[in-house]
Formats: structure tokens, sequence, C-alpha cells
RNA sequence: GCGCCCAUAGCUCAACCGGAUAGAGCAUCAGCCUUCUAAGCUGAGGGUUAGUGGUUCGAGUCCACUUGGGCGUACCA
């Protein structure tokens, strides 16, 4: 890299793109450099964060106050040894500061800050991504809804998360296998089937008793009327579980793919669950626990040793009808994962899912699998709010909101940043009244508004014969330009910290803070009309601000508009 | 009863491994458009971070208990 300073420290400049991370990086080996040379213990954590406040400097550590235990000495005295002994490059760093309780604070130079501004134009819309995990390969499992009704606001959450983890996870290098894991067998399924079969004989003329627990959902009403246009009264002596259930799974699936397109998500597999019992890897794995001792036989059932493995109570995994629980084909299910050799396998379910993946994870453990490579992610329950009214969602009972009525309302991009927005362990409310009255105040249109404004000056920008330039970065020193431009340096970092924790909240609370300090740049520093070169540089960091909300919301799933 | 999750401004949410004065948006109030998009900006008010105790240089964050909510606790998925 040109741009690096002769003196810099060892390793430094071997790193591509610059960041928070290569800053932290550098402030790492002069301060790992001082450790050894006055001999402090070296076994306390080295942490560099941002500091809060702008006083505070560009990143801060807290070092000495971390040493004043071990040393038993004052963190101050602690602290002035250290910054009288560091020796850094001055074109990088501004200045070092030792204040009150022990604080480090560092302070980067306005030109080195600004660099950033060219990684950004070389990258472009790669600016952001990683190659930590390249190489490596994940599945992301989430919706996983069966195919008994279309999706609810309540699977927005899931699919929403979901698919951007997966985002995510392609950013920092994985490549990602987004997979829906379905049952079309079993009494639910059955229960659709009929249904499905009673509606069809309503329409055929037939008084039938409709019973409560059965789906009572519009939809079931559309699918029997479609059977009876194409086959008339044909079927009425037709089992539910034949062309009444596969109607009805077949229709739904198609809703519910829609649903998912509609907010820009596609799975590449949709696992059936069928399958693991037509391959044989039920019986296959049943035979294994029975010689391995960790299931026995009771009441005539087959129970597995889940308290041997920790877990409260041992489960039932064979009925005794001779049917499995879910639970036996969930641990074949994963078996195939960690079968099909992935590096990280993702689980993302609903808090009500979440007595259950303790055990699938204990029969994984004793079958002998790695289970750290499984991250099972429990997303809290969004309470719906209509008014004051609480709503319930029950697909059976036909008691919900879709999810294509949320789209429909809001629209994919609201939708899409609204479940973002928040960490998946936040239970929330959301008031459907003011979701569709104040959509315009939704926080994504701040973030597109001022992708869109820059678009906007761009133009105008070239229509007076004004173009960026990163000759002139360099004059980029304004509070209000170097505040944006160390906002920059953070994406990739944030980046990487959303995907190491999997937590889509990061992102969007990131791009608030970026697009704040747009928004308050735009207002107080005009960029046509000032001098020249100022101009261009100006225009070059605008761009950069540009691609990073572009890269960042495209993460998200949420588009960027180029004009509103 | 037991287990997991949660409780932060009037409302919806942030706060990275425990750090410096707990931050945004909405709502309220007061200002800012003859110049690049006012879907924006500036300022004000609004908090005992549910409560009590503990751990320590330092707690919204960790521990214990209490209160209030969500989800489980099936030979349903």
């Amino acid at each position: 890299m040109g741009r690096c300073p002769r003196g810099s420290a060892q390793g430094y400049c071997e790193k591509s793109g610059r960041g928070n991370r290569e800053l932290k990086n550098y402030l790492e080996i002069i301060f790992k450099d001082v450790i050894t040379r006055l001999n402090i213990p070296d076994d306390v954590p080295l942490i560099f964060d941002t500091p809060k406040s702008e006083a505070h400097g560009d990143l801060a550590t807290n070092l000495p106050l971390l040493l004043t235990k071990k040393l038993k000495r004052n963190p101050m005295e602690i602290g002035t040894e250290i910054c009288n002994a560091l020796s850094y490059d001055k074109e990088i760093i501004e200045k070092v500061e030792l204040v009150k309780p022990g604080f480090v604070n560092i302070f980067f130079t306005a030109p080195y800050i600004t660099g950033i501004i060219q990684d950004i134009h070389r990258e472009n819309e790669r600016f952001g991504t990683s190659s930590k995990y390249s190489g490596k390969t994940a599945n992301v499992e989430f919706v996983s809804a069966n195919p008994t009704g279309p999706l609810t606001v309540g699977h927005g959450r899931n699919a929403v998360c979901g698919d951007t983890i997966a985002n995510m996870l392609e950013w920092v290098g994985y490549d990602v296998t987004r997979e829906y894991y379905f049952n079309n067998a079993g009494r639910q399924m059955r229960v659709l089937g009929d249904s499905v079969r009673l509606r069809y004989l309503e329409l055929c003329g037939e008084a039938v008793m409709f019973p409560e627990d059965y789906y009572q959902g519009e939809y079931i009403r559309e699918i029997a009327a479609r059977l009876e246009e194409k086959h008339g009264d044909d079927l009425m002596n037709e089992p539910a579980e034949g062309k009444f259930k596969d109607a009805a799974e077949s229709e739904i699936f198609e809703l519910i793919k829609v649903s998912l397109e509609r907010l820009g998500i596609k799975h590449k597999i949709f696992y059936n669950e069928n399958t693991l019992y037509t391959d044989g890897r039920i019986d296959g794995l049943l035979n294994k626990f029975k010689e391995m001792g960790v299931s026995y036989e009771k009441d005539g059932a087959v129970w597995f040793r889940f308290s041997e493995a920790g877990n409260e109570q041992d489960k039932v995994i064979v009925k005794s009808t001779g049917e499995p629980t879910y639970r036996l084909p969930d641990i074949a299910y994963h078996v195939t994962k960690f079968e099909r050799n992935y590096d990280l396998i993702v689980d993302l379910f609903g808090s009500d899912h979440a007595a259950t993946y303790p055990d699938v994870l204990a029969a994984l453990r004793i079958l002998g699998y790695d289970v750290s490579k499984v991250k099972v992610l429990i997303h809290q329950f969004v309470t719906i709010m209509q008014g004051n009214e609480v709503i319930k969602m029950s697909t059976r009972k036909a008691n919900y909101i879709t999810l294509d009525e949320l789209i429909d309302e809001a629209g994919s991009d609201v939708v899409r940043f609204f479940f973002n927005m928040l960490n998946l362990g936040t239970h929330m409310n959301f008031d459907l009244e003011l979701a569709k009255k104040h959509s315009d105040e939704n926080p994504v249109f701040y973030l597109q508004y001022a992708h869109a404004r820059i678009c906007s000056i761009i133009r105008t920008a070239s229509e007076a014969g004004l173009s960026s330039s990163l000759d002139n970065i360099h004059l980029l020193i304004l509070p209000d330009e170097q505040r944006l431009i160390k906002i920059l340096h953070r994406f990739p970092e944030e980046m990487l910290t959303a995907a190491d924790t999997l937590e889509p909240g990061r992102i969007a609370s990131y791009l608030k803070e970026l697009a704040a300090a747009f928004h308050r740049f735009y207002v107080a520093i005009r960029i046509i009309g000032s001098e020249k070169e100022t101009a261009e540089a100006r225009l070059a960091m605008a761009e950069a601000v540009k691609t990073v909300i572009k890269n960042g919301l495209g993460v998200l799933g949420v588009s960027a508009p180029e004009r509103m």
C-alpha cells in the first residue's frame, strides 16, 4: 500500500484495506511492544474501543486500570509509564493521552483517517466484505413453517432475520446454503387435508359439520373451490390424505414462496422431513441408539436417555403407535447437516421451539458430532397490537394477519428494516395501526433518504461539470467531515461483529448513525459551490457514504433508491 | 410448580468483553428552506435502567432474591 507511512509498525502494511480493525491491529502491535519492553504481565486483555464521547479520542484502552490489581500500583502511574514508552508513527497517530481514572485515549491524524475514502472507492460494492471465513461453508435454516397456511406476521421476523443472517455470513466469506425444513406428513397435515375435503363437500352441496379444531382459514375454501372447478364432484369419495392434502400442500407452499419472494428471500434447499423415513435414516438412527444403549423401551414406546445427557428428563422418540415424535427426525435431520460437512450450522427458531433444541444437541453430542458448530438462535415473539388489543395468532383458528397483508400495507423495505432493527432477544410490540398510519416515519426512510440525497447531489454536480476526485481528500478536515469519515471506518468491523454475534440489529443501528452524520454534514456544509478542489473531495466522500449505505442496506435486504 | 427469555424516556428501540456525562427515532415544545431533496437539521423538556441486596477502582451490563410479562414444560410440531 503506497499510502502506508514509512515508519509504520511491522506487519501493519501487509493488510489490505483499512478501517477500524486495521487501526486496532496497529495499536495492538505498538502496545504489545511496550508491554514486553516494560516487562508488564501480558495476560490482561488488551482492548480498544470507540469511546462514546469524541473528547475521549478515536479509540481508547483501559489497560492501566486492568493492570492496577496485578501490579498493585496506581493506574495513573502505570499509564504514565506506558504512554512514555509508547513509540508510534506520527503520521498515523496525532496524540495519545492519559486521563483521570486510567484510560489511554488515542487520536488519529486527519489525513490518515481520510484515507478510508480511497479504499471505499476502490472496493466499492465489496467494501465491508471480509475474507475471514472464505473457504468455509454455512447452512442457515430458517422459516421452516409447515405448509398448513400462509405465513403470518409472526413468521416475518424469522424469515427476515434468517435471510439477513445468511447475507451477513456471505459478507464475511462463508458459502451459505439457505434451507427450509418442512413436514408434509403427520396429524397436522391429515387435518389440513380433511379440512379441504369438508369444504369441498360443502361446495358439492353436502351438509357437513366442520369441526372447530380444523383449519378455519378462507384459503381452505379457495383450495376446495379450485378442486371443485377442476374436478366437479368426482372427488367426493376421495380420502382426505390423497388429492385433498396434496392440493393443499402445493397451493399453500406456493403462497409461502410468493410471500418470501416478495421479501427477496429464496431458499436453496427445501428439505422434506419425509425423506428421512424413505432413505432409512430414521430406522438407522433408532438401531444406533439401541446399540449405544441410549434408548430404551417403556410402556410400548421408545425413550431416549436425555436425562443422562444432563437434560431435564427422558423423552419419547417413538410413540407406542410406532410413529416417531418430532424429536427423532429432528435429530436425523441434523445428522444430515453434519454429513453435508458445513463448518457452521445456524438454526433460527421462535421461542416456542426453545425447549426442543437441547435434546437435539444432546443426541448429536452423544453421536459424536462437534456440536459447537451448531448455533441455535431463538428470537422472541412479536406481539401484534391493533390499537390496544393484542392479536393472538393461530393458523388453525385463522386468527392472524398474514405477512402478505403486512407487505401490502407497509412495503417490503419497511418490513425488512423493521424486523432487522431489533436484536433477536427483544420482545417487540408491533402496533399495526401505527405501522399503517406512520409508515412514512419509519426509520428506514431516514437511511434511504440519505442515499437518495447523495444521488441527487451527484446528479446536480455532474450537471455543473463537477465530479469527484480522490486527489485532495486531505482537505476534509472539518469536524463534521472527520466525524463522518470515522464512522465509515467502522463499517467492515461492524459487519464482522454482526456476523460473529449473528445479530442483524447491529447493522441497522450502525447505518442509522452513519445516515445521521451525513444529514448533519449536509445541512452544515455545502458541496456544490465550495472551492473546486474541496468540492471534488467532498463529492468523493459523499460517494463513499453512498456506497456504505447501499452496501449496508443490501445486507439488510432493503433497497437504496436513487430518488425519493 | 419447574425451565428458558425479557423488563432502559410517554411509545418503539440502542448501548460492542463490565468503563468515562445511559443514546436515537416517534410524540411534545421552540427555532431553521432566494443556494446540492425540509422524508432533513439545531435546541429544550422527558430516566432512581422494574425493585432490593451483593461482587469491584467502576454495574443498564455479572451474581442472588423479589415483582411483572412472553414462551415452554406432550406418546403435538
